[in-house]
DNA sequence: CCTCTGTATCGACAGCGATCGAAACAAGCT
DNA sequence: AGCTTGTTTCGATCGCTGTCGATACAGAGG
């Protein structure tokens, strides 16, 4: 039950404005341990993208205008439309996109702030 | 089969050095979608850190003096000896962690290059 | 050589998750 | 209302993986 160091994370509560209770925290890794709520935090975001099928979709959308596409432009992954929509909802339940539908079409967008997140948190500048 | 953009990865060949088959790649997300390779490459990087033990271990090898540690300094997370071993195999064989026999004791390092090309990655200011 | 401590491997089990087809829901059209 | 197209949900299957105890391996010291 010993640990070194531990830096208190600033948690950015997300107004519950659509994915539930998403996450952004943490200064880059270097700078302490994770607390094991953190960590279990942090885990979810990275294992949203640990599916390389996920990871394409969440390529196609952040790398379209806007860092927006319509599932229909992104959903050429090899794999079944029920199962992109499944992706979908892990990448969204993740705190990583956000949906919104216009007319028959459903938007899919990066949260930035939470990519940003996990960026920072591997880097290991110091 | 249709696809917008597609962005060449520099992929960094690990010289044989341990991991099999390591990683490094990949100008930020925004710049273009990610083939279908190089997803599967950087989703297996991802995947090491998407479990909460992995990443409180790996944080604690992180924010060692040095960017490394001796197994017996990081292997309190609440598993049983076994499952840390297990773990740290895992990031090993991710080429997030090395590792070095010395005496009696085994120390595990960051790899720099891999962490950096993972936060580069999802970096989104353009 | 034996023992002790540190670490890795093995084998088993349980739960999770990626995938699909089928079906439901949503919105626009005629 | 019915049809069509876009998207999500449901149920089932099946492989993957996190976990453990037991065991094996490695090095240091008696």
């Amino acid at each position: 039950m010993s640990n070194s160091q531990m830096v208190e994370l600033t948690v950015l509560e997300p107004d519950g404005s659509g994915a539930e209770s998403v996450v952004p925290c943490c200064p880059p890794i270097t700078a302490g341990e994770l607390s094991a709520a953190d960590a279990e935090k942090m885990a979810a975001m990275f294992k949203a993208l640990s599916d390389p099928v996920r990871l394409r979709l969440f390529s196609k959308v952040a790398s379209h205008a806007g860092g927006e596409a319509c599932v229909c432009d992104i959903s050429d992954v090899g794999v079944s439309q029920p199962t992109v929509s499944h992706h979908l909802k892990k990448l969204k339940d993740a705190g990583l996109l956000t949906s919104e539908r216009r007319g028959t079409w459903v938007y899919y967008s990066v949260e930035p702030s939470v990519v940003a997140a996990m960026s920072a948190m591997l880097d290991l500048r110091n």
